[in-house]
This record gives structure tokens, C-alpha cells and sequence, in this order.
DNA sequence: ACCTGAACACCGTTCAAGT
DNA sequence: ACCTGAACACCGTTCAAGT
């Protein structure tokens, strides 16, 4: 609070005029970390949509290790987190989930992603090449495309 | 550290004999997190193995909602933690990842999984009923198992 | 409406001093 | 060896008071 006050020029209190408390006032950063990265165009693949989403999810822990380890801390059932999740859900409606099977899919992946780039940002693998971790990255993306793609292909076959 | 205190009958300073400071002290939570779940027999099948490593890891989670979170933050090189890592990449190598891949896919799968139960902890998914909880959980550990099983098959077949 | 001063109840940490 | 008292530099937050 101090630190930010100071920032801005202002004593501590008077931040207290625009924000409730702390929390609030970290809940409006990862706000706006949500809006830091571009939303895929709807008329893409839908591969090439969560690999975007995914990827700029990435670059925003990158760009913001403080802040990024809230997003798995909170609900965020903010506005720009929903613009997130329903972007994430039309793509795993468009690989052949139904809504009930897509939302639940949303769930697991984003976790996966966030749980990956919160432990990038945070330096849980510190001690690893930067390579290494794109190498880390990239396995991870392969591997949920090829498993949407498993999916989709018992469906259709219908076993 | 002063409730830490107050609970052991003691000054806050007594603390400072026994731990170097407040982050050497949750180091020491986390660390202790780790031995609270038992680590499977070598002689169960892989699949087994590691379904029991991530359930304990999930029960963990919330016995201990409070420390967990920060599982995902440091790089956890104390022996329990390597105790835990070992036993899943020997899973994964007798699932027929050779070392490199294992030690790859051991970082994917726990990212995945610590992920998912401090997401649970954190109560990120507390607008969803337990029961929903679970078969997220449920479709999370048939996920992957499929996916090892896939790999598995892929490298067999020599494709 | 927006900002400030003064104050409150808390933190983690150090260090000289005690037994 | 282990613990304590006193002190320091910090937190977040409130509220009456200023413009």
C-alpha cells in the first residue's frame, strides 16, 4: 500500500478513496493481467485458439511473476476472467465437447497452463535451462492437443 | 511467527534459536506437508502408483489448505520432496519413458496436479460442489492416464 | 469529491542481557 | 544452549479534519 502511495505521489490513506482494501486492490492487478494478452479470433481452428490463449497466459507470468500467482488463488469471476474462460470454452465446443464436458475441460486445462506458468513465475523450475522449459511448454501443449484429439476421436467413432 | 509462539507457550524471539527466519519456517511446513502421505509400493503397477501419489497429494491439500499453495512457489529441493519425485519418475519409468522424458513428464503431471489441489485448497473452485470437484479430479487421473497410455503405445509400435 | 495527520494494532527481526 | 526485554523499522486500516 505504502509502496504503491508513493508511486502515485500520494499518501497511503488516500488510496483507500478508490480502492476497499488490499485485496481489492490486488484483485483489480489480476484484472487487468487478464486483459494483458490478445484473445483469438473465433474464426481459427480451435487448435490454434487454445495454443494462442495458452501462450499469451505464458508471457503474461512472464511479464508479471509478482502478481501471477494470484490467479490460482481467486475465483476470478471478474469480467475479463470470464472473457478468458468462454474464449477457452467455444474452442472445446468446436473440438467436439459438449458445453457440460467443455466446462469441464476448461477447468483442468486452464489449471494445467496456470499451474505451469505460476510455477515458471514463481521459479519452482529455477534450475532448469529456459530452453528446458520450452521444451517443458511445448510437451505440455502437445500433449492436451493430443489428448482433445483422443477424445474427439472415440466420440466419433463412438465407442 | 507470534502465533507460531503463543502456541509453543513462547516468546516470539525464542523462535529465532530454532529457524532462521519466517520463510525457513514454512520451508519447514512444506517439507513436513510432504511426509504426510504415504509413498506407494514399487511392486503395484505404475497406473497404481501414481493414482495413490496424486491422491494423497490431493488429501494433503486439504488437511492442509493453508501451507499447500506454497508447494507451487519454491523449488522444493529437501529430501522429502525428492523422495516423492523419485518415486513418480520410477512410475514413469516403468511405464516406458526413458530418464529424460520421465523427469519431464514428472515435472507436467505434478505441475498438473499440485495445480488442480491448490486450486481446490485455494478455493478456486468453491462456487462447485464437491461431487463436482471429484469427477474433475476423477477426469484429470483418467486424462493422464490415458495419455501415458498413448505415449506408451506410440513408442511400442515404433511410431 | 478528494486528500491528509494522527493514531491504532499489528508485523518480522536484532541484539544485548539474562539463566 | 536456550530464552527474554526492549527496541526498530515496517505493515494495513480508521477516522476526524482539512480543501
Amino acid at each position: 500500500m505504502q509502496a504503491v502511495a508513493r508511486r502515485l505521489g500520494l499518501t497511503t490513506m488516500a488510496l483507500y478513496r478508490h480502492v476497499a482494501d488490499k485485496a481489492d486492490l490486488l484483485d483489480g492487478l489480476v484484472e487487468l493481467l487478464l486483459t494483458q494478452f490478445p484473445l483469438p479470433p473465433p474464426d481459427l481452428p480451435w487448435q490454434e485458439r487454445l495454443a494462442q490463449l495458452a501462450h499469451g497466459v505464458r508471457d503474461a507470468a512472464a511479464r508479471h511473476p509478482g502478481v501471477f500467482p494470484l490467479l490460482l488463488q481467486r475465483p476470478a469471476e471478474t469480467e475479463p476472467a470470464r472473457r478468458v474462460r468462454d474464449t477457452a470454452q467455444a474452442a472445446l465446443g468446436d473440438a467436439g465437447l459438449d458445453p457440460e464436458a467443455a466446462a469441464r475441460a476448461e477447468r483442468l486445462l486452464s489449471t494445467a497452463v496456470l499451474g505451469f506458468a505460476a510455477s515458471e513465475a514463481a521459479g519452482r523450475f529455477a534450475h532448469h535451462d529456459h530452453a528446458v522449459r520450452d521444451a517443458d511448454f511445448a510437451c505440455l501443449m502437445r500433449s492436451l492437443r493430443l489428448l482433445l484429439e483422443v477424445t474427439a476421436a472415440d466420440r466419433d467413432t463412438g465407442s
